[in-house]
DNA sequence: TTATTTAGTGAAGTAACTCTGAACTATTCT
DNA sequence: AGAATAGTTCAGAGTTACTTCACTAAATAA
């Protein structure tokens, strides 16, 4: 059981300093931006919370005993260690500090946000902000878990605990090999799609059923790397972002869009650094 | 101009300081001795006012983010230095630490209150205390001037801004060569006699005068020991506190009082040790 | 000396803060 | 599902801390 201590405050710290830096109580407390009063009054409440005489009296004027020199040096050290304290939150307010975990799918950190996290990067270099890569699944799991800040995944997902506010659609277009896309729907396939399990997987299937094509599945992949190029083999069709067909295919026919969301752990609180980058992916 | 410190206290630095440490935020609150409504709202305000987010939601429970790392380590830190003053302030309470500055006339440093000093010093061990043995008239300057907390020194100066507490009478008695005090009053003499501007002196003079007999003076000093072996060299005959006189002479015949008195700055705060070796020589 | 200025204290009133107790909600345990 | 647990919010009361104003002691000017 520790010995209770003193309820000092901040404030009356800073009288004691502010008294003995200035040349009268008076310009002390104008300094400070309080009455004389209050300061005369606060000195006396400090004075009787630590219980040692601090000040002698000539009259009506009070003056440090040297006896108060160990409070006074105690004042300037908490002072100096409150004085880094706000400093600190200052600079966590601005996100100049501090650490952002940030996650995003394949197409939002190499597509669409690039440039955003480049940018922000450049505008705060103090502050530790690491990206991870993963499918929207593994990416809310560690949302939820709180091992990320934020994160940029596909929406549709409802997880428990995770707030989503949707940042843009992103259209969902066919791609097939070289030779071009039959007119007759019946035709199309066969697929090369993403796993099963993704969103956008069963978005793209979604579709198809939609449009009345077959859903014969030859390849799954992950990595639109891997089924751009298993369609450039001549493996099948594949449904992809626009933004991750690359260049090699024709302009493919949008058949569907998926919405990109920023996904926050519900009642988070709400980190600086997370909501400006919030703010510059919201564009 | 430094930028506005928020106003934290100590005991909301303990309330974080409690949660970090104890296994719930209710045990936290029992710990310090509050309620859990008290410990939330002060956790609430404590964040406010630093300005940045230091809990994340989990529901309805709150739990400490990474982030808030640095606050609590202030904390820590500005406790642990809190407690240090607590402890000195302990201790200067109780006379164990810092500072007395004491002044005596020789009689008492070396008459009355020698036992009184050794005892208090050794039940003070860690006190530093300094004596200073002087005239009455030079102790009453320094304890003006402030050099010192507290003096023992002859009663009847009458010092603006020195208030004075009696602690004894002290006979003066006359003492002479061995031959022996003549029965005829105005045979008395010649004397040998404190200094000229000594409140004893004038005491003696006085009191000589009132009896009848001759004041004819052949030698000062304001040491007992010189006024001692002029008389014991038959230059004349002294008057002495009894304490003084030594045991060559026989009890001496009493002729007047002094009183010893305590002297303290007026309006000068209550030293804690000092009042303490207060007590010790009013006995 | 007496008047004036300066520095600081004290009292009353008010605004802000912080506590308690009760009602309420989410989570966990059985 | 129901009970127990943990923590929150709200309203009200008590405390604290500030401002203004009146006052006193000391220093300075006349």
């Amino acid at each position: 059981m520790t010995p209770a201590l003193p309820d000092l405050s901040i404030r009356q710290l800073d009288y004691l300093v502010a008294v003995s830096t200035e040349p009268s109580w008076a310009d002390a407390a104008a300094r400070i931006g309080v009455s004389p009063s209050a300061l005369s009054q606060g000195l006396s409440e400090l004075e009787r919370r630590i219980g040692v005489p601090l000040f002698d009296r000539e009259g009506r004027r009070r003056t440090m005993r040297p006896t108060a020199e160990p409070v006074l040096a105690h004042a300037r050290q908490v002072i100096a260690l409150t004085s880094d304290l706000a400093d600190w939150a200052e600079r966590t307010r601005t996100g100049r500090a501090g650490e952002l975990r940030v996650g995003m799918i394949d197409a939002a950190a190499v597509g669409h946000f690039t440039d955003v996290l480049r940018q922000f990067r450049d505008d705060h270099p103090e502050l530790h902000l690491t990206l991870r890569v993963a499918t929207s699944g593994e990416l809310l799991d560690e949302i939820d878990s709180g091992d990320l800040d934020l994160a940029v995944v596909v929406g549709g997902h409802t997880r428990r605990g995770v707030h989503t506010e949707s940042l843009m659609n992103e259209p969902l277009a066919v791609f097939t090999p070289t030779r071009g896309l039959p007119r007759d729907v019946t035709a199309w396939g066969p697929w090369v799609l993403f796993a099963q399990g993704s969103h956008t997987r069963a978005i793209a299937e979604e579709a198809l059923q939609r449009l009345g094509a077959p859903t014969t599945i030859v390849a799954e992949s992950n990595q639109p790397e891997v089924l751009r190029t298993m369609v450039e083999l001549g493996v099948g069709s594949t449904v992809l972002p626009v933004v991750q067909a690359g260049s090699d295919f024709g302009p493919g026919r949008v058949i569907a869009e998926r919405t990109l969301v920023l996904a926050r752990r519900d009642g988070a609180a709400v980190d600086p650094a997370a909501e400006m980058l919030a703010v510059a992916l919201r564009n």
